[in-house]
DNA sequence: TTCATAATTCAACGTATGTTGAAAATGATG
DNA sequence: CATCATTTTCAACATACGTTGAATTATGAA
């Protein structure tokens, strides 16, 4: 009976384009903020349209569905830090040839803040993780469950960027030992893994852990885990006992 | 019309019992394999029902709702291995004490695989994660999203026993470097979130990175990044770099 | 045999989800 | 001013979910 009472004070807001278009990448946004927030498979499309004040179906019109968000996500992220570890990368292999070419075996160089080039690598690597994902729990998130969970849509598309960033830091390992740094009996596969899942995982739950158990600035704990971290693993891989501890 | 077409050949089961009683521990086991596929919030009492061949509603005959069934899945798990994890930190203070008294400082009486207590209890711990957590992804998967994400039903019971996991590690890395074996510059809280993060994480991600990565059986790869994770560690933590590399 | 109780299923509720087809408002172009 | 493509919303769809109340059957005690 009631249905229609248009003289109604609330809702029936107009249809056509806004006063100010909505471009796709505010739709991004919001989706990364509610995926971060709630998950992928919890956040719903519907809750996307909320936090960026539209409606559900101007998502559809700007992507083919939600599987679509999430890539379109994804790839922009990717995208935007992977040059970052190739840069670095490179940045080790020139000076590692460069060294070897003037017959420097052990690779001892040592750089303004006390750290072996190949140090500096990896230290740069754990600073570009933070830069690029610690902001970013949705992320983190779609990562995980993407990866571990192994039904998750858009597997596949996931893991050709995480093949990637492996490849890149593996690189990095093999070059190191290579020239004799590291120690010659690590797995590369696993040590890999190590490296990357620790980096990550700080971000993860530090947050939590240091809610609970840890009390000091978010900010200034991560600073101390990474740090620790990266002596933690040096220790590891590196091939003698150098005596430069405080390094860091 | 043809809403009701009983003397159809299907469907419509008896009610009461039946002939072989469903016990609660079934239901369990049912929700646990469902949890472990789709996780806790996308694996849905239906299908849980599903799985263990009965009707959605037994399910809150024997549970009050979908959170007690996860929670009982919870406290099963980690009063079974808690436990174990107590006893092997028990025996390292046992151990330790009577070797303080004893005046041996550097603490260095070797077992019969070459390590010394405190290796032996760190590896022990290890062995006790996979033991009881391996073949079950759908607890990790739980603790994963419940302790990463901060919104996740069931927060605080879950935080309560992984307080309690780290309450243990953390002793024993306490007792190590009282002793002198470890190092004294290791933040504990961070340390403990190493050690325990990597057991964890080497069998959740190990299925994935070996079917696209490393191509050897599972099992095999397991042991070895187990192996490699534990030496690593320990030259992390140790406190001289003493020489029993091949010791496990 | 009768009767209470425990174990199980049925059918439905309200709500949320991903998605779609059509309608409407805007801005630019003729 | 008319037309048209672009952008936005509306209303609905089919499906799935967690949950509940009543109905049904089997079992064991009286």
């Amino acid at each position: 009976m009631l249905k229609m009472m248009n003289d109604n004070s609330s809702k029936p807001r107009p249809r056509g384009p806004k006063p100010v278009r909505i471009d796709p990448s505010q739709l991004l946004d919001a989706a990364q903020r509610v995926f971060a927030r709630d998950g992928v498979d919890g956040g719903s499309v519907r809750a996307i349209a909320r936090e960026a004040k539209c409606d559900p179906s101007l998502l559809y019109y700007h992507f083919e569905n939600k599987e679509a968000i999430f890539v379109a996500i994804l790839e922009q992220k990717f995208n935007r830090f992977i040059p970052d570890l190739e840069n670095i990368s490179r940045a080790y292999s020139a000076h590692n040839t460069r060294g070897a070419r003037q017959g420097a075996k052990g690779t001892r160089p040592i750089n303004e803040f006390g750290r072996t080039p190949l140090q500096e690598a990896f230290w740069q690597m754990i600073k570009t993780f933070r830069k690029n994902i610690q902001n970013d729990a949705s992320f983190r998130g779609m990562m995980r469950n993407s990866v571990a969970t192994n039904h998750s849509f858009a597997q596949n598309k996931v893991m050709n960027y995480v093949l990637r960033v492996i490849q890149i830091v593996q690189k990095l390992l093999s070059d190191g030992m290579e020239s004799g740094e590291l120690r010659g009996d690590i797995n590369l596969y696993i040590t890999t893994f190590f490296f990357l899942r620790t980096c990550v995982e700080i971000l993860d739950f530090f947050p939590v852990l240091n809610a609970t158990l840890i009390s000091m600035p978010l900010e200034e704990a991560i600073d101390l885990a990474e740090k620790q971290w990266f002596r933690l693993f040096w220790r590891g891989i590196a091939n003698d006992s150098n005596p430069d501890e405080e390094s860091l």
